[in-house]
DNA sequence: GCGACAG
DNA sequence: ATCTTGTCGC
């Protein structure tokens, strides 16, 4: 029950989700506003498949810089939200991935979010509406394109970039982290800007195809989700 | 009207 | 998102 940014309540149905995604997508920052990046987040949700009750387990973690160690985690569980429509996914996670914020220490100086940030239709992935609601820098993620396409060859070696193009606009990035490995897509999520996503996206890969923090709050949430289920939410 | 569609 | 062990390749 995260408010949005204005007071504005957070919705609770998907047209009145779409409702509000032009004003609040009015007030993404892309470019960088960011300060010393000393604890790095990954944030992402776990969720049971045909689950009526719609219960979202999420779960942030917070990782040194640039140890990237483990330094806190937390997690929430809610109920009873929107189902996943393409397209609003941040209104079906974000409530709960804000309840596990809330419980968070140390706060992260900036926020990998699993999932798309401006390369979305509407140009307000999740990592967009989770940034702006936390007011925290924030970048988006995601393992498959929700709309455009890629421009472009996309070399099978790790570095390897093309753009995510829509409607004849950049939206965002591919970028082939490992070699054999489908590409993640990086976009703009919330004050930074896409050539600092990718930059932080890259140093936090170690080696493997999704970067760290991201790895390690999907880990957290299906841990939640299995043990939850039995356990305090 | 038909197909696509983050997680 | 989730159902799931072993297996192929670097």
């Amino acid at each position: 029950m995260p408010c949005l940014p204005g007071g504005l309540p957070f919705p609770e149905t998907a047209a009145a989700a779409r409702l509000l995604v032009p004003e609040l997508a009015a007030r993404v920052e892309t470019a960088d506003r960011i300060g010393a990046v000393r604890v790095i987040g990954g944030a992402d949700a776990s969720s049971t498949r045909f689950d009526p009750t719609r219960t979202v387990h999420a779960a942030i973690v917070a990782l040194g810089w640039p140890a990237l160690s483990r330094l806190g985690e937390a997690g929430a569980t809610t109920r009873g939200g929107l189902p996943y429509v393409p397209g609003l996914l941040g209104f079906r996670e974000v409530p709960a991935l804000a309840a596990a914020w809330a419980r968070l220490d140390p706060r992260p100086d900036l926020l990998l979010v699993d999932g798309h940030g401006m390369a979305h239709p509407k140009g307000f992935g999740i990592a967009c509406l989770l940034g702006l609601v936390l007011d925290v820098p924030s970048i988006g993620v995601a393992k498959s394109v929700l709309v455009g396409e890629v421009e472009g060859a996309l070399p099978d070696a790790p570095g390897a970039l093309a753009p995510l193009v829509w409607k004849g606009r950049r939206i965002g990035v591919a970028l082939r982290t490992r070699r054999g490995a489908n590409p993640v897509y990086v976009s703009i999520g919330h004050r930074v800007s896409e050539a600092t996503a990718l930059d932080w996206v890259e140093r936090c890969l170690r080696g493997r195809r999704l970067p760290e923090p991201v790895r390690a709050a999907h880990d957290a949430a299906g841990a939640l989700r299995l043990s939850g289920l039995t356990a305090l939410g």
